[in-house]
RNA sequence: AGCAGAGUAGCUCAGUCGGUUAGAGCGACGGACUCAUAACCCGUAGGUCGGCGGUUCGAUUCCGCCCUCUGCUACCA
């Protein structure tokens, strides 16, 4: 029976179109999941789209829709989107499916059997952009409007709400944050929400009533669901909620890993346990916030002009090209920049000259002397054990990286051993043991191969068209991909007839064109 | 304002639980090689490790203060 790991992207709120920052998100989560699947987990991966909420419905009023129609529009793009980028999800869901508003409303049902939800009324100075009210003493009047505390526009409003009663969580979640320090990632988050808990938690406002594009409150269908709680909720309903006693249910909740951007940190990691544990529902064991991404130093804004999608992105440069650009330049949990000149960089220095190099020398020699046929290794010298050694390490130092969803420091492992590799070829220089030692070159090309191998193999989460192209040109069988072939109990077998060797990463020539892209 | 984090080579960053020559990648320059995707390999780059002071035989690494930046929280207007 295989360990199990559910993980999910936060649902992606589609009022426009997607950008980079949700690509990121589900191309690091996808890379995660693609990980621990070959590293013999069971693997559910969720992702998403949140549909409801007043934004949503304000665009769609501009537009001349329905909400509904706006869902189904845009939806669709963030579907085709994830499709795009490559990603393995299992399952995706759309908050305005059926078996979305049924856990919405069990999980209401469960937080007011517990006595959590009290019906008050709220009102006050009400931010339509921060869904947020504000006091009265916290907005200003500027040119005859007034303004809340984020310098967006505010109404007066004045309505009946349900309210949770979260100040009731405080000890108990300063508890989670203290027993589970691994709760929130990346570390210097916790920090954040440690001090904010303790500073004191207030009920929250989670029903409306002055628009009706949500999840109706079970029994008082004035009201809709905050859409917190709603999006929030999507996690479990992922897993089968409400059918708690379903197979599903059980082998997925808790979740092992929400990531989400840092953002939105306080929903997932003080709204949601709160929610959960007033339910009486297990927590998830991690939540992990990755940063923001910046276009030359700037944020991506229409006025700027500087909005690529991930569509422009993925034409330019390739889909793996991508991928790898983004997981591996970026630290993730970090903000980082992206531009035409770094992504190219990256491919050529990285993907071209490196790796994709190393494969083309090595493997074109075994074509061309020896008949295309992978050699049987010779006793192995001193620098072929270490250099082997150098590749069998890479997988427990992955696992460390990964385990904490530093996957640019799984990348700094695996390709710090391909220019080891590099530098093992050079010193070996198996074109001139052609003439004087034809057993050790066949025995360098072995090592060479079997390095590939090895890196192909973890390159997979990250790149895995182009991994797998390069395992296709090892003959590597479809069934000898996963990690327990990595190390020495996954040797390749000397002897085998390879296929005639192709450039798996191209290097990158400029054009005008993608230049006016990036 | 409080709390937290950061300030290291041209750029992006790693690192030092205090100690001989502070590292990597990219960029630049020089060299070598020819297996390979004009790639790879080797060498050089002389950086007050933000500033000042303190502890110490010795601090970039510990302590204090200051400056700058970022995040979170609060508040004023």
């Amino acid at each position: 029976m295989k360990p199990t790991f559910y993980l999910t992207t936060a649902i992606s709120y589609p009022n426009g179109s997607p950008h980079i920052g949700h690509a990121y998100e589900a191309m690091a989560t996808d890379a995660i999941a693609r990980f621990m699947r070959l590293d013999g987990y069971d693997v559910h991966f969720l992702t998403g789209t949140d549909e409801h909420g007043i934004k949503m419905l304000q665009t769609a009023r501009r537009e001349g829709l329905t909400p509904a129609e706006l869902a189904d529009r845009n939806a669709p793009l963030f579907k085709d989107m994830v499709a795009l980028l490559g990603c393995s999800n299992d399952d995706f869901i759309r908050t305005s499916e059926p078996r979305h508003h049924a856990a919405s409303k069990a999980i209401w049902e469960r937080m007011q059997a517990n006595g959590d939800i009290y019906l008050d009324s709220y009102a006050g100075w009400y931010s339509v952009r921060d869904e947020a009210f504000y006091g009265e003493d916290e907005t200003i009047v500027r040119d005859g409007v007034r303004y809340g505390a984020q310098g967006t526009p505010v109404e007066w409003v004045e309505e009946k709400s349900y309210f949770f009663r979260l100040s009731a969580y405080q000890e108990r979640l300063l508890a989670l944050y203290e027993q589970h320090p691994e709760f929130i990632g990346p570390a210097e988050r916790r920090n954040e929400v440690v001090s904010f808990v303790k500073g004191g938690l207030k009920d929250l406002s989670i029903s409306r009533t002055t628009f009706d594009w949500g999840i109706p409150v079970p029994g008082d269908p004035e009201h809709v669901m905050y859409v917190w709680v709603d999006a929030l909720t999507n996690y479990i309903t992922g897993a089968g909620y409400p059918d708690v006693e379903g197979e599903s249910f059980k082998r997925w909740w808790p979740a092992d890993l929400h990531v989400i951007g840092k953002d939105i940190v306080r929903f997932h990691t003080v709204y949601w346990p709160a929610f959960l544990m007033s339910a009486g529902l297990p927590l998830p064991k991690r939540v992990f916030a990755h940063g923001f991404l910046f276009n030359r130093g700037e944020k991506m804004s229409k006025s700027v002009g500087n909005v690529i999608g991930p569509k422009d992105l993925v034409d330019a440069y390739g889909r793996d090209q991508v991928r790898y650009f983004f997981l591996r330049e970026v630290p993730f949990g970090q903000d980082g920049n992206y531009s035409h000149e770094a992504i190219v960089t990256r491919i050529n220095a990285d993907l071209a000259n490196d790796l994709g190099n190393l494969a083309q020398r090595s493997l074109s020699m075994i074509a061309k002397n020896l008949d295309g046929t992978l050699p049987a290794p010779g006793p192995f010298s001193d620098e072929d054990a270490a250099m082997l050694a150098r590749a069998d390490a890479m997988l427990p130092a992955c696992r460390e990286a990964m385990a904490m969803q530093q996957v640019h420091q799984a990348l700094n492992v695996v390709w710090a051993v391909v220019a080891d590799a590099n530098r093992y070829f050079a010193g070996q220089a198996p074109w001139a043991l052609r003439k004087t030692d034809p057993a050790r070159m066949e025995t360098v090309l072995y090592v060479t191969a079997e390095i590939v191998r090895q890196v192909a193999i973890l390159a997979q989460p990250v790149m895995p068209e182009s991994a797998g192209r390069l395992l296709d040109l090892l003959a590597v069988p479809a069934d000898a991909r996963d990690f327990t072939v990595l190390g020495p109990a996954g040797r390749l077998p000397g002897g085998v007839a390879l296929p005639a060797p192709q450039g798996v990463f191209p290097r990158y020539v400029e054009t005008d064109e993608a230049k006016a892209a990036g």
